[in-house]
DNA sequence: CAATTTCATATGACTGTGTCATGTGAACTA
DNA sequence: TAGTTCACATGACACAGTCATATGAAATTG
C-alpha cells in the first residue's frame, strides 16, 4: 500500500499523512498495532466465553490469528514485519501473546506453559504464513489449516500430560 | 534491496540486470528458486547421512531452515514471499518438502506422514520467522528456537506413535 | 584480415513514490 | 475583527523501477 493509495482512499493528497505521522513507518506501525490490539480484545473475548472447554477456546483463539491473516494479509504482514523494538507495538503484540500463554496453561498446565506456548504461537504463525505464501496448498498436503491447528493442540496436550517435567 | 544496489555490488550500472531478468520480480524469484534447491540439496545430503537417529536427523533438517533464516534473513523472506504459482519456484519448493516429508515418515511412519509433515513444515517456517521479527525473545518466553523444535517432535512422535489412525 | 552479427552494458529519459518546505483557507479564540 | 491553530494542498527534490537507444567488445563469417 504506498501513501498515495492511503491519500487517494481517504480522499486526501499524498503529503497529508505527514501531518499526523512522522514518516511511513510509523504509520504502518500503527496499523500493526491497531490489528495486534483488536486480535488481542478478540481473544480476550473469546478466552472469557464460557460455553466451550479449553481445548475448544484456544483452537478458536489460533483460528482467529489465522483469519487475521486471510481477511487482511497486509495487515498480517505488518503484525510480524514490524521491528518489535517499538515499546508500543511490542506492547499490544505482549497482550495478545499473554493471553495465548492463558489459553495454554488451561490446556497443558501452568508449568510448562510458557514452553508450549511459545510453541503454538509459532506454530499458529507458521500455518498462517504457509497458507498466506501458498505453501500449504492442500492438494500437496491433503491438509489444511484448520486440521493443522486441530492435530497441534492435540499433540502438545498429549505431550504435556503424559510425560510431565 | 535495490537493483541499483545490486548494480553497485557487482560494479554494473542500475539498468544493467534488465538484460538478463524480465524485471524486478523475476529476479528475486530467482534468488528464492535458488534457496530452496540450496536448502532442499543440504537436507538431502543430510537425510543421507546414516550416523543418527531419525529423530536426530529431523532435528538437524528443522534448524536448517532456520539457520537459513538467521543467516539470509532476505532470501528467506523470498523463500515464502514469492508467489508459489512461478511453476519452478514451485518444484524447488516441492523438492524441499518432500524431504521434509521423507523425513517425518521415518519419524511417525507413513500413515499420517503427510499431516505431521504440513505440520512440521509450518511450525519449523513460524519458529523461524517469530525468530526473525524478534517475537520470540527468550526473556519473555524463556525458551529458544532449539528447544521448540525439540519439543515439537517430540510432540508429533508421542501423538503419531500413541494414538495411531 | 575485414565485415557482420551478437551480446553485455552504459546512458538518458520517464514514471511513481517517500519526503519536506511552504502556502492557504477554515475554525476557533481573544 | 485580528490572531492563532490546524489540516490540507501544492510544488519540488531525490531515488527506484523500467525501457529505448547507443556503444564497444567479442565472436562469427566471408
Amino acid at each position: 500500500m504506498t501513501l498515495r493509495a492511503v491519500g487517494a482512499r481517504a480522499g486526501v493528497s499524498r503529503g497529508a499523512p505527514y501531518g499526523h505521522f512522522e514518516n511511513k513507518e510509523h504509520l504502518l506501525t500503527r496499523l500493526a498495532i491497531d490489528t495486534w490490539t483488536s486480535l488481542a480484545d478478540e481473544v480476550e473475548r473469546l478466552r472469557a466465553d464460557p460455553g466451550c472447554t479449553p481445548d475448544a477456546r484456544l483452537e478458536r483463539a489460533v483460528l482467529a490469528l489465522i483469519e487475521v491473516g486471510r481477511r487482511h494479509p497486509h495487515r498480517y504482514a505488518l503484525m510480524f514485519g514490524t521491528p518489535a523494538d517499538d515499546p508500543e507495538a511490542a506492547g499490544s503484540a505482549g497482550r495478545l501473546e499473554n493471553e495465548f500463554l492463558a489459553l495454554v496453561a488451561d490446556v497443558v498446565g501452568e508449568p510448562g506453559a510458557l514452553h508450549y506456548g511459545a510453541l503454538v504461537m509459532s506454530s499458529a504463525h507458521g500455518i498462517a504464513g504457509m497458507e498466506l505464501s501458498g505453501h500449504l496448498s492442500k492438494e500437496k498436503w491433503q491438509v489444511g489449516s484448520e486440521e493443522l491447528v486441530r492435530t497441534l493442540i492435540d499433540a502438545i496436550r498429549g505431550q504435556a500430560n503424559g510425560l510431565p517435567g
